[in-house]
DNA sequence: GCTGAGCGA
């Protein structure tokens, strides 16, 4: 599952979320997103955990949680949206 | 060196 943190502290680096997210199950893969010119971080990641079970009880204890001394925002990153 | 809504190279 496809997790979008948002909020996060400037120097939130992707190892510090992962290390984050690996408390509540597995993560596959964890990144913030960087600024291509600046290789300043935008404030928002995203982390990508293969069980759902594990990813929405991150969600649910990391969202609107206190991280690296800022209340982030958790949530499921892109619906599923069926094209139509 | 900084700020603070939002969906990535």
């Amino acid at each position: 599952m496809n997790i979008f943190v948002a909020k996060l502290n400037y120097r939130t680096t992707s190892e510090e979320l992962q290390k984050h997210f690996e408390q509540f199950g597995e993560v596959s893969s964890a990144k913030v997103i960087f600024d291509r010119e600046t290789q300043r971080s935008k404030g928002y990641g995203f982390v990508e955990m293969p069980d759902d079970e594990a990813a929405n009880s991150a969600i649910s204890q990391l969202n609107e949680s206190e991280f690296d001394g800022r209340t982030i925002v958790v949530k499921e990153a892109r619906p599923k949206s069926e094209s139509y």
